[in-house]
Formats: C-alpha cells, structure tokens, sequence
DNA sequence: GCGTTCGCTTGATCCACGTCAACCACGGTA
DNA sequence: TACCGTGGTTGACGTGGATCAAGCGAACGC
C-alpha cells in the first residue's frame, strides 16, 4: 500500500515499506548484492515512487532522459515509432526489471514507455546513480551487468525474428513469460497477458492473426490451455521441443 | 605500422603509435572526450594489443569474459548459434566499435567474435577499467553511454527484422555501413563488403538468394553499383525514399 | 437493459520470400 | 593451362504468413 502521498504518522512506516531496503525485489532488481548499509545509501537516491495508470505513458521518445526506472509493480511496454508510422514493440517488462536504459545514449528516451496495468515505478536519478556507483563497487558492477543483459535479451530476441517462424516465436515468448513469472514467485503456468495479440504480434514481428492462429494451434495441439488473456500451461516440453526443432 | 613484437629503436616509436592517446579512432572509441592526462592513465590499462587474421576467432561463445575489446582496424562479426544449429549474424563491427559488451552479464561470452579480414584489436581488461572509471568520471559516463548505445541500435535491427521488407532491409543496411564509413573518415559512396551474401542475409533474417536479387534490383533501378563485393551508392535518397515507404 | 466498441477467432485468398537447382565468375593450386 | 572450390546470380516453383473479410463474445457507457 505505498502511497505518493503518505500521511502522519504513516510516513515512516510507509518509507520504510517503499525503500530499497525493504523491497521484496531487491534481489531481482539494481540492489541485488548490496550490503545492508550499501542498500540504505541506494534508498536515498530512489526517493522518488509514481503510479502510472494503464495506458499512460512512463515517458515518450524524444524527451529529455534524467532517470532510469525500476518497476515496483504492475506490467509495460517499450516501443518504437518510425517515421513512416510502422511502429514495434520492443520489450515488454515486469516487476523487479529496469526502463529507460536506451536513453544514456543520447540524453533522450528513444522509445514510449507505456503501462499494460495500473503500475508503480521507483525513479532513479541517473547521474546520482553514476555518482553512487563510484563509490559503491558492487552497484557500478550489478548496474554493467544489468545493461549487458539488455544486451543479451536484444540478441535473443533478433536470433527469434530472423530464424524462427511464427509458433516457434510464439512459443519461445510463452516460454520466456513463463520463466520470468516464476523468478517472481508467480505460476510457471498459469498466467494473465497483459497485452494484445497485436502487441504480443508486434513484439514477435508477426499479425495478430497469425498470433491467434498460433494459440489455437497450441491449444487443439494440447500445449496450452487458452481463454481470452489467462494462459495455462499444460505440456512445457511440447512447447520447448517445438522451439527447437529446426524447419 | 603498428607491431606486436617492435624492435630495437622502434620501440619507443612504436608504443606511442599504438597508445589509445595517439590514436586516430579515439573519438570514435572507449576514449573520447578524456583530457591529455586521463588519456595516458587510459593507456596503461589498454596494454595488450593483438592480431587476429581473417576467419580467425577472437572469442567465442562460452569463453570466460575477462575483456572488452576496442577494434583498431579491420573488421568483425559476432554470431550466435542455436542448440539446433540454426544461427545468426548480430553484429558487423569496425575500427573503432567495441566487441564483448554482452559478456559481462554471465560473465561468459555469449556469441562469437570472427575477424572477416586481417584485424588489430585492443583488449580491455574489464574489471580495470570498472577500477579506472570509478576515477574517471568522463569514461564511467561514455562508457554508459556505448552499451546505451548498443541496445539503442539492437532496438534498431528489431525493428528491421520485425517490419520491414527485404529490399528495405537491405537498404537501411548499406546505408547504415554507408554511413559507419563516412564517420571514420572513408567514402560515403564507395566502399568494400567485408561481409559474403550468406553472412548479410544471416544479419537481414533473409536467405543469400534474396540478398543477391535485392542488389540486382537495386543495381537495375540505378541506386547502386554492384560488382562483387565492391558496392558504390550512386543514389542515397533512392534508397533513402524506399527504406521509407510504407508497404 | 441495450447498443457500441474492442479484442479475438477463423476462413479464403494472395504474395514475398524461401527452396531447389543450374550455371557462372573468380582465385588458388596442381 | 586446366582444374576445383567458393561465392554469387538467376530462374522456376512452393509455401508460410500477410491480407482481406466476416462474425462473435466480453467489457463498457448510456
């Protein structure tokens, strides 16, 4: 129940609950291998928590970049416009994960950010953030590492749009929901999108139709069970065994 | 003329030449923007200089990560292979670019780096540099900035691979070499492909049969000049107009 | 309650690209 | 000079997924 606005004499129970140090993610998200005392120094540069209802953006491409986001609830998605209008979404990103690395580069966000579910975000002021990690080794390390996996994610995900076809990527990202689910402590199998087919379609470089094509597949196939946006999982292997089976 | 084993009265000669602060790719590197002083601290770091013939490996994936590497000259590709042996190009990279970025995550490479012809590459030892840049608050900030980068450009080949078409693909390939090549000082209009059709099309998420028709169409429309691997732009906004144009 | 909208499913058809195959150009080697 | 291997081009054909279109159920506003 953290608030933006907390009052009397909640206040210090209400920080306490929101801070770093007490996050429940702390081991999914920047603080992970941070000391007690190290923990409370990070709690003083994330002072700043926002909601941001379903639908709003986080932050648009284009505008000035001063913070990274950490994700303290809910669900989003990053994408990218061209100028011609074709548009992609380029990550969708849960609790404990990090937003916004993209704009270091140029000062400028380079992608929207938009919330899937109403969600809270923990603001981390990015030169405070360089300051801390000078003086906190641990941190400066977690944070290369974090960067180097959004690294890695982009080369998984390029790997899927170039050689996989249309059910291998879909259940490649069933399988890729799955796995992050359970880091959180949620059902490996069983699961709410929070996203569209046309999302999950523009992700995957696919139509909605072909996504839809394909769940019906999985289902009559006995994978998954589907209805609407809940997903069970009923044979993980068919779906792995899918994936890796060359054309 | 740089040389790993310099000799006798050469030596003196030689380590100035092959210093990051003599170094006529330093605003492109790891070192730009540092000061006279910051430069030649940077220099004691990136000591080990190393030659990598074409077709040689200068990592592969799996390998312990321990360093970056800056490319001094020549030219690379990094890959990633599949269980099912399916594989993909992520990468072409030159005079200048780093190479390792996504090991640091795990720790261990996750692709392949491949010398696609006779190259000189710088290695940085990674946990010094974290050490140096912790000093140096101009490298912690540009070094932020090259893996922002990377993801930024990662976005980029997303978006490729996710929306647009094969001659679109390609021609925001060559304009994007194009446009690498101008920035090291080389012609915008005439250049050498490092790169075979296969290893392209690996890149593109396209077949080399795909990438080889694409420049015969594009050489028939007058936008380019194809002979072998040797390409000459003879119309950038022709190939500029049709990366974007709707489909 | 009812209409409207949005997201999803499913079918029919089309086409961009993959696949298969033949052939050619170039460079290295015997 | 002849031979061979590798990389590139081009043609004929097949197909996975896009496109177009119709219909349906759930959620929402009035």
């Amino acid at each position: 129940m953290a608030r933006t606005q907390p009052l009397n004499q909640e206040i210090s129970l209400t920080v306490i609950k929101t801070a770093c140090s007490n996050c429940n993610l702390r081991e999914l998200c920047l603080p992970f291998g941070l000391s007690i005392e190290e923990l409370t120094r990070l709690d003083d540069l994330v002072s700043t928590r926002r909601r941001i209802k379903r639908g709003d953006h986080l932050y648009r491409a284009g505008e000035a970049f001063d913070a990274i986001y950490a994700i303290r609830s809910g669900f989003f998605k990053t994408d990218v416009l061209l100028e011609d209008g074709r548009d992609q979404v380029t990550g969708f990103q849960m609790a404990g994960e990090l937003l916004g690395l993209d704009g270091i580069s140029t000062e400028h966000h380079t992608c929207n950010a938009i919330a899937l579910e109403d969600s809270e975000i923990c603001a981390i002021p990015f030169s405070r953030l360089e300051v801390l990690s000078r003086e906190i080794h641990t941190l400066q390390h977690h944070f290369h590492k974090v960067m180097s996996r959004e690294i890695v994610r982009d080369h998984g995900v390029m790997m899927l749009l170039g050689t996989m076809r249309a059910e291998e990527r879909l259940a490649a990202f069933l399988l890729n929901l799955s796995q992050r689910f359970t880091a959180r402590g949620f059902s490996h199998a069983e699961f709410y999108l929070r996203m569209t087919r046309e999302e999950i379609g523009s992700y995957l470089g696919l139509k909605l139709e072909t996504v839809s094509r394909a769940f019906s597949k999985f289902q009559e196939e006995g994978y998954i069970a589907v209805q609407q946006k809940h997903i069970r999982i009923l044979n993980v292997n068919g779906l792995k065994a899918l994936m890796n089976h060359q054309r």
